[in-house]
DNA sequence: GTGGTCTAGACCACA
DNA sequence: GTGGTCTAGACCACG
């Protein structure tokens, strides 16, 4: 029916995630409008309750803001969508950082072996480089 | 009440990737012996049920086995646990460097965004140290 | 209190044979919408945790799966289930051969005691019957 | 360590139904004497209450008697042993064709699946044959 | 004392 | 209303 989606993971959460990315990437500009809740609903495929609950917590997150009447807008604070791009990163480096020293490997040794990961990766997936 | 899990996951599936890492470090070694049900539901401060589950599942991946009235021990099968100290690092990784490139992050530059982030950790480490 | 279970083995795996027996016969079609956790607790008269974990073993062994909030359905696999309506009466021989020659009979007279078997059930059977 | 045990059956009654067939095939013959709880335990390499605990089940079914002072021996009751040659392979059969009609199989048609059954085993093993 | 099973009942996120 | 999770507590077979 729907295979695009994480079963362990809420829906609403996952749209939130994509939504997050599409602004920190850019692909969402500041200050561009967002669809509406129907054509995102369908878009994702989901139910539009879902569209809702997510658009409605990314507003609370200060990401998109409501102009009455007119529709949802990327938030126009450019110091917000700079941090996403930046902080969201950090948190994703912090958190991985962690869980290696927690499995016993030494800091400095970490970058190696992301290093390694990635070349390795570059054999199998020269296209993704292309 | 208990503040060192996670809201978003289950506490059985947190309870089993701590256990999973305790094999793969070593702290859990091959054959050893774990403490029953109801003790590690005291050391880890959940239900006896939730640990009997976590542990059940462990057993189904085979990591642990059951001698019937004796208890419960880490699986004597090395092959098994060394591909654990080799596979579970890798996986996280993986998933890291799949987060990264999500987010719009060429795989080229992520081991330099690593490597900075290990160095201005060191700095604040330093202070904590002295 | 609920004398149509076996207490040499666990309820929740009695439950599962059961529900195998029926995807294989064609009781539950491939697809179909299997009742709610409560209510098959209700007609197999046990407590829904009970059959959860019934459930969630099917689910795992690949006979059943979820639908978040819309329930739980019998697998579209046909291949699984066109298998297991092929592989569990052949699993049920064997166990029952290899029961007999424990106990000394010579397989080739096996099939012959089946039928001697069977005709005394029909003379018994066909009074019943009137 | 111990590795002829099905952990999903309590060893008690393993070893009744090992002792049991062996009755029933006369490995045990009527009268003879019955080892003693020690060795017994040696052979089956099992704790020696628990050989207790067989043994004990075994003279409760009227299978074995005590003999004091001198020993366990197999009953002499030869009615005992030939309904038990008898019975239990009866028994057997009974589950087993009750089983097969409530998987949809005509009654007549059981004993052809057992003959195929055999036939293709004897392919497979046919050194078990000589 | 060990693991295993079962019950009763609660709470929650989800769509 | 759906499945999922967790708790508290009981009982049992086992060795």
């Amino acid at each position: 029916m729907r295979g695009d989606f994480d079963n362990n993971q809420p829906i609403y959460q996952q749209i939130i995630d994509r939504m997050i990315a599409a602004i920190a990437k850019g692909d969402l500009a500041p200050g561009a409008k967002v669809a509406s809740v129907r054509d995102l609903a369908l878009q994702h495929n989901v139910n539009p309750n879902t569209m809702q609950k997510s658009l409605a917590k990314l507003e609370e997150m200060g990401y998109l803001y409501t102009e009455r009447t007119s529709g949802r807008y990327v938030t126009q604070n450019l110091a917000v969508v700079e941090q996403l791009a930046a902080r969201v990163p950090e948190k994703i480096i912090g958190d991985f950082v962690a869980q290696m020293i927690d499995f016993g490997m030494a800091a400095p040794d970490i970058p190696g072996r992301v290093s390694d990961y990635i070349e390795r990766m570059d054999y199998n997936g020269k296209n993704i480089g292309n």
